[in-house]
RNA sequence: GCGCCCGUAGCUCAAUUGGAUAGAGCAACAGCCUUCUAAGCUGUAGGUUAGUGGUUCGAGUCCACUCGGGCGUACCA
């Protein structure tokens, strides 16, 4: 629908010069009566022109070269809208192009062959993930999903670093707890990760081993032990929700193959930075930044933003196109360090795009759950699966915006899941495929041959909302917002449900009842191929 | 103090990126099952979009300031 219109106005304007200078936006107005698709162009052009937009809207009309099969009216309305109004036999051809394309309806070949690369998570293996890394793991997740959809070529990727403090931290933890398994006395320092998991893992190594590390603290044993069982759980923990990466990488890996030096060099030797009071500074003053910050401290050790420039730049070596980095908002004030020392090396930081996304207010029992990991003060994410299930988890993170600062109270999500909206839509789409069920006894089967007769204004509704399935695929993904798709199958469920309990099948015509089970076969189609995108279950029964 | 994000119905959140009368779900109230799944549908009620000013044909959306909340503001990651 919406291409044709657009088709209208490349057509008048060989005859409207003007209409070269504006964009035509078109959109679905929200009352019926303001026609399927309405565009503000002429008032667009109240200012160039200096004549009253209501002339302009009349001008550009009666240029227009207009299919009476496709447009059943056009009109001029308030100040100067031109509302588009289609043919009940043209909208309804959607059906038949639904039922035709199934599973590949919405689906483009825009983006074909682009290389994407998605980071998210990239916890740090210091313990299990907690419901605070859900967003970022569904977030990132679907984002993916949804480029892969308009035909990117996608990596789903996960940074990691198993060296420095805290790993170090973690060693020295559960090092303590297996002596404290061999009957030690030990004082469990304030600093060490306080949860279960480390002594589960101290009691691993005892089994293994015995007492073989008794004198050696230091031995890496634990540390690596640690490393190897907590990304046990973690992997275990993502593949519970359908999430499965496609890379690892190793911050280790930059150090080993000298990615660090070679770039501290190129910095030295392009003049980008300096050392005082024992420490490199980048200057990051003049790359745009308010000030300068250290990336080699006095210890000789690189801070964070040394390795991030380089893990990134290992990332435009590789080829991606689109680089994509899912990060919390205490992310905020890091990444714009990371962006310019990558332009600094001559990489287009445009190709980045770093998505905040807000912190989720975990309450329980009315009161605020701070997290801490290693105060082992957390809900973890495996606990809240459980509780309320693989869908209900990846619905709950995705169906708001990632800029809202969310509230998610436990007590509610236990009692309520049933409320959920996820529910909503399964229930929809187990409906269709009871009704199917139904219509098969009867001998009824989809036809395309009287589509004309979906004629009511709730059917009509229906299938309009149908066309605009692709339409908001690409939208959510090129904005990545994957609520905007949640919001929009909430929509359409909701319309169906509407033409359930309105429009009978099994007792209508035959030619009716026909076309019908055409529509409700593509309303099933659209809502499996929105719910796959979400990895969310479509189920025949519920 | 400074930077980023947020403030919309009692609660949780939308709003086609500046469009026409700001919408859903919970919660409340009143209805709808001898016919395809009532995890559903219909209706009622609920709003000065935190506040004040500005920009224009037009503002929840953009700008300025004020108030309130979240996250940052390291030679931690």
């Amino acid at each position: 629908m919406k291409n044709y219109i657009k088709s209208l106005f490349t057509k008048a304007e060989e005859k409207l010069d003007y209409l070269k200078d504006i964009k035509i936006q078109l959109s679905v107005p929200q009352e019926v009566s303001h026609g399927d698709y309405s565009t503000n162009a002429a008032m667009l052009l109240t200012k160039k022109l200096k004549k009253n937009p209501r002339e302009i809207a009349k001008e550009i009309i009666d240029n227009f070269d207009i299919d009476e099969s496709i447009i059943s009216k056009i009109e001029i309305a308030g100040p100067g809208f031109i509302n588009f109004f289609f043919t009940v036999s043209y909208v309804n051809k959607i059906v038949k192009v639904i039922n035709d394309k199934k599973n590949s309806f919405g689906k483009s070949a825009k983006y074909n062959g682009i290389k994407a690369n998605v980071e998210f998570v990239s916890a740090n293996p210091t313990g299990p993930l907690t419901v605070g890394h859900g967003r970022n793991a569904v977030l990132g997740d679907t984002v993916a999903k949804l480029l892969e959809e308009i035909g990117y070529d996608v990596d789903r990727e996960y940074y990691f670093n198993n060296a420095g403090r805290q790993m170090r931290v973690l060693g020295n933890s559960v090092a303590a707890r297996y002596r404290e398994l061999l009957g030690e006395k030990i004082e469990f320092n304030d600093e060490y990760y306080q949860g279960e998991y480390i002594k589960d893992i101290a009691k691993k190594i005892y089994e293994q081993y015995g007492d073989k590390y008794k004198d050696n603290s230091e031995d890496d044993i634990f540390k690596d032990t640690a490393e190897k069982e907590i990304f046990k759980d973690i992997k275990q923990t993502l593949e519970a929700i359908n999430i499965k990466f496609d890379n690892y990488f190793n911050e280790n890996d930059l150090y080993e193959k000298g990615e660090i030096q070679r770039l501290l060099d190129f910095f030295e030797e392009k003049n980008l930075s300096y050392k005082k009071d024992g420490a490199v500074w980048l200057k990051l003053s003049e790359l745009g930044q308010e000030v300068d910050k250290v990336i080699v401290k006095s210890t000789g050790e690189p801070t964070y933003r040394l390795p991030d420039i380089a893990y990134h730049k290992s990332k435009f070596d590789r080829n991606y196109d689109l680089i994509i980095d899912i990060f919390g908002s205490d992310h905020n004030a890091t990444y714009p360090d990371v962006l310019a020392g990558i332009s600094a090396l001559g990489y287009d930081k445009e190709k980045v795009k770093v998505i905040i996304y807000q912190f989720v207010t975990i309450l329980e029992k009315g009161q605020v759950v701070k997290m801490s990991t290693r105060k082992a003060n957390y809900i973890t994410l495996d606990e809240l699966i459980d509780e309320v299930g693989k869908d209900v988890v990846r619905y709950f993170f995705i169906m708001r915006n990632s800029t809202s600062h969310m509230n998610f109270d436990l007590d509610v999500a236990k009692q309520q899941s049933d409320e959920n909206p996820v529910f909503y839509l399964k229930y929809a789409h187990a409906r269709i495929a009871s009704i199917l069920r139904m219509v098969k006894e009867q001998n009824l089967n989809a036809s395309f041959d009287n589509l004309d007769l979906l004629n009511t204004e709730t059917e009509q509704k229906l299938v309009k909302y149908l066309h605009k399935y692709p339409e908001e695929v690409m939208l959510a993904a090129k904005n990545y917002e994957p609520h905007k798709l949640a919001n929009y199958l909430e929509n359409l469920a909701a319309l169906f449900h509407r033409f359930y309990t309105e429009c009978r099948i099994i007792g209508s015509e035959k030619e009716l009842a026909e076309a019908r089970i055409a529509l409700i076969l593509a309303v099933k189609i659209v809502l499996k191929n929105g719910l796959n995108i979400f990895s969310i279950e479509a189920p025949e029964k519920m």
